[in-house]
DNA sequence: GCCAACGTTGGC
DNA sequence: GCCAACGTTGGC
């Protein structure tokens, strides 16, 4: 089997949080809304089952990455595209030709703590973390190294 | 609520 | 295909 890919997706906690995912029915969701094409490929061409995915709560005091869920089930076409009534309706999507897509992703567990992104800057090893350097990309890819980084760190105290 | 950074759109 | 105008994101 190949090895895992490593994710980030954020959300922001007033609309959707963490803890709403938690609360989901088998804990599961699909990832509906995403309007980004480079954010869009991740998920198409990048996400596989099993993969693991942080949870980062943008917009929110303090923001920072607050748990991890895995992919269940790998894309397919974003229907809230085609909906009038819907908020990310877009009329540019079409059935034929879909330009949406999302994943379901389930909750696996909430971090002991927030890694806040004030902490994510300082720490080394994760300066590189897309995060920090394109810090408008709603789903993109994390490296092993950087998300067991984040992982020990959830597991010390902050300083 | 401000505004910098960035992505998208559309006129040319 | 350039680029100015515009909209959105997201930290602060």
């Amino acid at each position: 089997m190949a090895a895992k890919n490593h994710w980030l997706m954020k959300t922001e906690p007033n609309t959707y949080s963490i803890d709403d995912l938690a609360a989901e029915k088998n804990k599961t969701t699909c990832w509906d809304g995403v309007r980004n094409y480079q954010a869009r490929n991740n998920m198409r061409d990048g996400m596989k089952i099993g993969d693991l995915v942080l949870i980062y709560h943008s917009n929110a005091k303090p923001p920072g990455i607050v748990g991890v869920a895995t992919v269940v089930k790998e894309s397919y076409v974003d229907h809230t595209a085609f909906d009038k009534n819907d908020k990310h309706f877009d009329p540019k999507s079409k059935k034929d030709n879909p330009r949406w897509f999302m994943v379901d992703i389930k909750f696996k567990e909430k971090l002991k703590r927030l890694i806040s992104i004030d902490e994510v800057k300082t720490v080394k090893g994760l300066e590189d973390m897309v995060l920090i350097k394109n810090s408008r990309l709603s789903v993109q890819p994390v490296t092993k190294k950087e998300f067991d980084i984040v992982l020990k760190l959830s597991e010390k105290k902050a300083d």
